[in-house]
DNA sequence: TTATAATTGTCAAACGTTTGACATTTTATA
DNA sequence: TATAAAATGTCAAACGTTTGACAATTATAA
């Protein structure tokens, strides 16, 4: 691959004036800036980051690290997150931490060899005492990491609210929440606050069923097919949409009907859900106004790794009325 | 950050030895590594990857470039590519290029200034002559680059095939498809070859519906309401599965049954849909093995530049009966 | 105790840049 | 034409490693 000395052979200049031109840095002549970059493109030079990063460039890359991307919701979030860092000349590396703390670990070991510039981090897994002295601007998201790392998320209390409402307002009597394993303080625990105490308002009390956010679609099937069985529910808050599709799918199955039987709510409300299942009433994340705000503040940090920053930025949700709440 | 000469003083070895240690090079006694060791974990040092990768050392980082990661089949093979790659000890760069040849050709850019091992590409845009002069090894998914770029694709003509046996086994006689506008040579344009072919066969016509692969949900969703009005359709092959579902959407809004009124079969069979949509009929690419081919071409490649690779390698789809074509 | 092997150290070059100090040449201005 | 300003050049250090040559020290075996 060339270097910067066989652009500057090429060219007919030092090597010194070559960085010049890249870095548009003293004084330099229409000529030799065309002539340089004559010789770049016939070369197909491209600056090796490393040296430049090594020299004490920014490396513009950021790490991710996410549950996984097969999910639509992180889909989306990651897709966000490359479309805005993009813009801003950033690139991503991509951390899947799937359910495995210590991959998460390696992962962050990683990051600090490669030297990023910052992390956005939004897994589930807890317990990661590393992130406190990783010594990179770190953002989160909705959960809780270390004293200093601010916290993104989405207002999950009023989210919680949100679906109590919908579901009351549609006549059900019988309430059941089906959500993930929590980890009592994790922000997404905040969907089952909100939603105990806007029905303890109404004086209307509920079932909780905890699936673990790694069980796989048809384990989660199986149990959600047991308790339609079991239980008489006639309303069900799911605090994501795909179990809420797993409800629908076994309510089918069973011959019962939604809403007509069994009223439904579903959280997160991405792109995906809303054009393939615009039926579903769910509580939909601002997920670009999230990742928005993540951007802004990693990069408030990039810039300057003393910036004061909130502990906690909350967005606000908003309720999709589809059939499903009918 | 802890340099390999901070590592270096507090264990109180040379900084030769510290990189011994690191790279298990010449004679080290066990007391020395473990010196090192505590040092290393005391401060928390990572050796810087720039820098080491400088000196020619690989990266380990792997570029993939695919047109995005919301849409489910995408998301499940970069969580695949993810999941295999880290096992292996890389890491990955996200490139999103969606529809946008000149992002593609950036990001490109990049990934050679980031010196990285190698690239997996896969987005849909065409005409990119940039990946003939690279000079890194690439790997193509579905979609040819340049002559020496290695092509990795499912049976796009068999599944074609399959597609219209399940119609014409289902009974369908106004046959239709619905597929993404495709280039002339594109491999994925064999799944109309194979539809055309199979049912010339039985000497059944059929009419074709192009609508871009980047058109929104909504766009494609009036398209297909206006194609259910207008033509007495009763088997319909979508090459993609998504767009299968905004079939049977509106297909409901206009009160037609499926598969009483009309037959469906989609393409790509991703889990999200076999979980999700286990009753959609659908052609399944295997994600993982194409994946799997795909790393193990890239990192011979990678291992050694000039090992020779066959230009295309295609694997097996696989007819999965489901409800619609009952 | 001596010969030998194992361990550690010193030193320096190399990887490809950036950047500053400084000198020299070219060009524009008066 | 003299003078100032602009453009370019030379040189070298720095970034944090790796790796080889070689020397010096230490441990082990005979």
């Amino acid at each position: 691959m060339a270097t910067l000395d066989d652009i500057a052979k090429l060219a007919g200049v030092s090597a010194t004036t070559v960085s010049r031109v890249i870095n548009n840095y003293g004084s330099l002549s229409e000529k030799t800036k065309t002539k340089v970059f004559e010789a770049m493109r016939e070369l197909n030079y491209q600056p090796n980051s490393l040296a430049r990063s090594l020299k004490g460039k920014k490396t513009q890359l950021i790490g991710v690290i996410l549950p996984g991307v097969s999910n639509p919701f992180f889909g989306q979030m990651v897709q966000e997150i490359e479309d805005q860092l993009f813009k801003k000349g950033f690139r991503i590396i991509l951390c899947n931490a799937g359910s495995d703390a210590e991959k998460e670990r390696d992962y962050l070991r990683m990051l600090m060899a490669n030297r990023v510039d910052g992390i956005i981090a939004g897994s589930h897994n807890l317990g990661i005492e590393e992130y406190q002295k990783v010594g990179l601007p770190i953002i989160s998201f909705d959960r809780y990491l270390s004293g200093e790392i601010p916290i993104v998320s989405s207002d999950n209390y009023h989210g919680g609210q949100l679906a109590a409402q919908a579901l009351i307002r549609s006549g059900s009597k019988n309430l059941q929440i089906i959500t993930g394993a929590n980890h009592p303080n994790s922000p997404t625990n905040a969907r089952l606050t909100g939603f105990k105490d806007e029905l303890a308002k109404s004086d209307l009390d509920f079932d909780v069923m905890e699936i673990s956010f790694s069980a796989t679609p048809n384990i989660k099937g199986l149990k959600i097919k047991e308790l339609l069985l079991k239980q008489k529910v006639d309303g069900i808050f799911c605090t994501d949409d795909l179990t809420a599709l797993l409800v629908i799918q076994q309510a089918k199955a069973l011959g019962m009907r939604v809403p007509e039987d069994v009223k439904l709510v579903g959280y997160d409300g991405t792109n995906f859900i809303q054009s393939y299942h615009p039926e579903l009433t769910t509580v939909m994340q601002p997920i670009s106004d999230i990742v928005m705000v993540m951007i802004d503040l990693l990069l408030k940090r990039v810039d300057n790794h003393d910036c004061h920053l909130e502990d906690n930025y909350v967005l606000p949700v908003k309720l999709i009325t589809g059939e499903t709440t009918a």
